[in-house]
DNA sequence: TTTAGATAGTGTTAAATATACACTAAGTAA
DNA sequence: TTACTTAGTGTATATTTAACACTATCTAAA
C-alpha cells in the first residue's frame, strides 16, 4: 500500500515523568558520507504520511504505536497545518529532496497530541534516534514543528482545564500528590494541598484502591485510579463563560 | 491562480435570528436539460478548494465573505475531515465528475465554523441558491456534510461553555434578554432571569450603553455591547476539571 | 386619557463552594 | 530510638449558586 504524498499526520507525544512534561522528538540526519559532518542534523516531532486507505486517526495511532509500542493511548486531533510556505525553508527543501519527495508539493499536516506517562514505556526505535525532551527546553525543530508544538501545548492546556485528561499523563495507579503535581507543573502554579484534596474528593471518578504506594522511604500514600466510566455517567454540563 | 484540487475548506456558517440557530446551506443541482427533472438536487454546507497560494484561514474568510458580504466574522478551525471514503458515495461521485474533478482524488477538508447574527446580512449569492435552515431541521446533506455539521455543533457548544462567543451570534448592541435567550436556545435549557443577570453583572466585559431599545411596544430594554478588550484584560485562568 | 398588554428590571435567603491556613500520622533508614 | 520524609486532615470566612415573585415603564387600543 502506498503513502499519500500530500496528507501527513504529526503527533506531539507528551510524556510526563512525575517531574515535568516532555515531548518525543526524532532525529533527522542527512549525510554525504560516513567521514564528513552531516549536511543536516536536527530534530522534529514524530509524524508520517497516511496510507491511501488509512484514516488520519489510524495513522496517528500507528505512529504512536511504532514509537512506544503502546496502543489505546490518549490521542486528540487538535489542528491542521496547511500554509503554502510551511515547508519552503532551505533545510526542509533539502531534506524533502533527499528522501525523494516533491519539495514543491503542498503538504497538509493534521496535528494530533498524545498523552502518556513515560514510566509506561521504554523507547527503542529501529532506525532513527528518538528521545524525550522537556517541553520547556525544546530548541529549533525542523519543518514548522515549533509552531505545531506551541499550538499543541495551547490545545492540551485548554482541554485540561475543562476535562479530566490529567490522568492520562500518570501511571494507571497514582497518588493524590502525583495528581496535584501534574496540574501544578503543566499550569506553572501551585495549589493548597487540603483544598485540592477536598475538590478531588467530590470527583467520584477518582477511585481509591485497596492498595498503597510501595518502595518509598516514608509514609506510603493511598493509590487511586481514574474511572472514565464513572466520569461519563456523573458529569454534568456546566457553564463558565465568565471571568 | 489555480485552486488546489485536494485541499478544501468547509464553513459551517451559524446564523442566529433571535429565535433559533440556523445553518447556511447551498443548493447543489445537476441537470441534463432544462425540461427533465434534475439528476441531482440537494444541499451542502458552504465550501471551496483553496488557491495554491492561499492559507486555509484566508480561504475560509473568502468563502464567508462571498456569501455574506461580511468581513471580520468570527471563524474557528475546528476539525479536519480526510477519511479515504468520505466522497465515495454515488451522488458525490456523480457530482465530482460533472464539475470536472477527479472523483478518485482523496480530498482533505478543513472544517471551520462561523458565527454571526442573521440580522447583519441579506443573502444574495450570484449563481447558486443559498438559504438559512434551522440547525435542528437540516435534512440529508451532500458529501459528508451531516457529519461535519454535527462536529461543528459539538465544537461550537463546547467552546461556548468556556469562552464568551455567544455575543458573536447577536447584533453589536443587544439586550440582556437576548443574551440569555441565545444561551438558552443553544443549550436547550432555561435560566433564571435574576440569577443570569447577577452573573452577567460580574462580567465587566458586558458593557451597558447609553442607549435603549427602540421600536418595541413595551418597556424598552437597556442595550449592551461586548468588549473583547475588557475580556482579554480581566480574564483569569481557572480550572474545572471536575463534575 | 385610561386601560390592557407586554417585557424590563429588581432582592433575599439558604446551601454549596472556595480560600486561607498548620499540625499530627506513618513509614524508612541510620 | 531518633531523625527524616511525605501523607493526611479541619475550621472559619468569603464568595457563589439556586430558588423564588413582584413592581416599573413603555405602546397601543379603547
Amino acid at each position: 500500500m502506498e503513502l499519500n504524498p500530500y496528507i501527513s499526520v504529526d503527533c506531539v507525544v507528551f510524556g510526563y515523568d512525575s517531574e515535568k512534561l516532555n515531548v518525543l522528538l526524532v532525529n533527522r540526519t542527512l549525510s554525504d558520507s560516513e567521514d564528513t559532518p552531516p549536511l543536516l542534523s536536527d530534530y522534529t516531532l514524530t509524524g508520517n504520511h497516511v496510507y491511501e486507505n488509512e484514516t488520519v486517526e489510524a495513522a496517528a495511532n500507528r505512529i504512536v504505536f511504532d514509537l512506544t509500542g503502546l496502543e489505546n493511548i490518549y490521542l486528540e486531533q487538535f489542528k491542521t497545518f496547511a500554509d503554502p510556505d510551511r515547508l519552503t525553508n532551505a533545510k526542509d527543501q533539502l531534506w524533502l529532496q533527499s528522501i525523494g519527495r516533491d519539495p514543491e508539493l503542498r503538504v497538509v499536516s493534521i496535528g494530533f497530541f498524545a498523552l502518556l506517562s513515560t514510566s509506561d514505556i521504554t523507547l527503542e526505535w529501529k532506525g532513527r534516534e528518538v528521545k524525550w525532551v522537556p517541553a520547556k527546553e525544546v530548541g529549533a525543530l525542523g519543518f514548522d514543528h515549533n509552531h505545531i508544538l506551541e499550538e499543541a501545548l495551547k490545545a492540551m492546556r485548554n482541554k485540561m482545564k475543562h476535562e479530566p485528561i490529567g490522568f492520562e499523563l500518570l501511571p494507571h495507579k497514582f497518588t493524590l500528590t502525583q495528581l496535584q503535581t501534574v496540574y501544578e507543573r503543566i499550569f506553572d502554579t501551585t495549589f493548597d494541598k487540603r483544598n485540592f484534596r477536598k475538590k478531588v474528593n467530590r470527583m467520584k471518578y477518582v477511585v481509591p484502591l485497596n492498595e498503597k504506594q510501595t518502595g518509598v522511604s516514608h509514609k506510603p500514600a493511598q493509590l487511586y485510579m481514574f474511572s472514565r466510566d464513572v466520569y461519563e455517567k456523573t458529569k454534568t454540563e456546566q457553564f463558565d463563560f465568565i471571568v
